[in-house]
DNA sequence: AATGAATGAGTTTTCATTCAT
DNA sequence: AATGAATGAAAACTCATTCAT
């Protein structure tokens, strides 16, 4: 099923999507959703049965859009583990302007605090999600790396930063313009990260590749 | 007014603590904090007037047994940047066991999507959280450092991936007995980062301070 | 949709009508309304939104209804004032005993206090109340009144006798039971005043209209 | 007691007219009074018992103010009645800006449509207020009248008409600053319908006395 | 006399869910 | 497949009243 048709059932997950994302589960009321998507309320629990299975649904179908956008575009044959994440920034910031909801949708689920998701959301992504991250750390060309540190360490270390700096990023640019930025102006904030690691965890012989 | 003492108002405290930290704003209700605290209704607004002035009264109590707990104890004479935060890392630890709601609810409440709380808490967290936060950086001693490297990105790198590494940590073992674990038991599985650190990042001869 | 008949939606306004007109906007209570009408509270809500949204309707109703028997058929083709305006009596009389929850919630909700709504009653009674009145004052036979006195006056001092005394009679006689008395009772109690307005303020020889 | 003092219970009762009077017998609340009479809740209970004998004592306080300023400076040896009823009309206009929270809040005690002040208000009319403006009548020289007309309904006529023509004036105006008009102004818009009664009720010979 | 903490039943409103059509 | 009327439990909040001090 692709999810831009316009079945009802379609149109009522996009409506999901774009309510719960704008207001938690707790507080997005099916009567939201219903209106939304120019739809009767009883038609909801028609296709879904219950609040919860709706959102577990419309999870399930963020993922997969998460999925084929960000993480199957992960390049196995870049042996390059820095060049290899690098890659992935651009790609979140594209994600980010085409399909806003869904991209918040996912922060904000990953964030859900409400009791009767959370677990659910938690066993959703350990099948889904983090399994397909984990390619990241596949076929890495370790000897890039200087040979007396511990790999582990320093691919965590990278990854870690990144995603820590990029929330911060969109925390502290929550209510400016981020969103017009180009990820070459991203790239361009991250620079100095990227050569601190090429520097100090990087054989010399290997700096480069960097560009 | 000490927050241990058993006045009805703390009671109310206590147990919007607890309630909030388990459920979040939204789903958290009065009537529960009431029957946790063992007091009517009525009484919480009495005290507190709103359900969202209860919520920010308790956060601000948190933040301040948070900052007494940890960020006090930060010793700016240490000048080594990385023995500074590793000596952070027990004091969670120790807070974690001492007053696990608090410090629950500090991290819930920090990721509250709510809409009616998020900026005040935003604010509160610029008045006190974040500005007692900024002197992890004061007062180091940048020559134990590499020339070559870039500072702010090395400091960040560091104090960015023990965070996400202590916040990955309590996620996966949310649900296992992580709390019986000795600070020292941490310390020694963060061992291989903090090496990492000191080798990469600091001149050579400054790595026998490390212990 | 006709007002009589038993849909849900005219099982409360009637409900409606009955519990305002009895307690007032502040003191009437939807669970009142909703018992009264023999539906679920949450009906009230889906169908009107609001309490005050309720009140308006229901006002606006009772105005129509008003309308209908009273100003509608005010005939502007009886050019005596005097008559015109004591033909109105008995429709008055017939209105409080076919419809007495009506008339009295018209008589409350116009001197209804409650700051919610105040502003509300007055703009929609300048829109219908008030202007449908208007036409009590129009193609009167200014010829048949005495040439010295002043005409404004003495139809607003004919007017105005008749309504307070009406207002002290429903007033004095509240508990009484006055909606046995006939419309003839009424007049021939309000006949000293009519043939006062006749002899003061007609010509002479228009005196035999009266009968 | 005199009203003006400043102990407990005459803060109180202040406090409770300017309350009441701005928001009406249910929408009042202790808790507003008590703040406004600088006093704590408990103490309105002490005093009154229930808020229900708290506001029927300030009726009656208001009342008995109302009688002073305005029934008892009644003329009794002003024989003719229209000089009588027309010089009371400076007086309410005296009071409404000396004190205009006792004049509102009999107006809206009067028609104060909730239950269960409802009765007790009526009988405390019935005793006082409506007693003590029983002498308006008293005393009246019939002879100013003409011989033709029924005396009773021409000054009923002639008191109603200027009761509503105030009710009126006030209604519309409650927006606009008429606490501003002077009781000439006022008295000059009256004048229309103060010649008229003369003109129609009394004897061609008494028309000197106007002034 | 005076306080104000404490109560609990009451209020309007929301909302997921069901069900007859 | 689709509607939307109908429900009822739960939410936040109010408030007159009581009572120990």
């Amino acid at each position: 099923m692709d999810w831009e048709d316009a079945s009802a059932k379609n149109k009522i997950i996009n409506a999901a999507i774009k309510i719960f994302s704008q207001y938690g589960y707790e507080k997005a009321s099916t009567n939201q959703i219903a209106a939304e998507a120019g739809i009767s309320k009883g038609l909801i629990f028609h296709y879904f049965g219950t609040k919860k299975e709706l959102f577990l649904s419309v999870y399930q179908q963020a993922v997969e859009i998460y999925l084929i956008e960000i993480c199957e575009k992960i390049d196995p044959d870049q042996r390059d583990f820095l060049l290899r994440i690098q890659a992935l920034i651009p790609l979140k910031f594209e994600l980010m302007k085409k399909h806003p909801e869904i991209f918040n949708f996912i922060k904000t689920a990953y964030l859900e605090t409400a009791h009767q998701v959370k677990e659910e959301i938690a066993a959703l992504n350990r099948k889904s999600l983090d399994q397909n991250f984990d390619i990241v750390y596949e076929n890495i060309d370790y000897s890039l790396f200087k040979p007396n540190i511990d790999l582990k360490s320093a691919l965590s270390t990278m990854l870690f930063t990144l995603e820590k700096w990029s929330e911060n990023f969109v925390r502290q640019e929550a209510n400016s313009e981020w969103n017009s930025l180009q990820a070459v102006e991203i790239l361009s904030a991250l620079e100095p990260f990227l050569s601190l690691f090429r520097v100090c965890f990087y054989k010399e012989d290997s700096h480069g590749k960097c560009d």
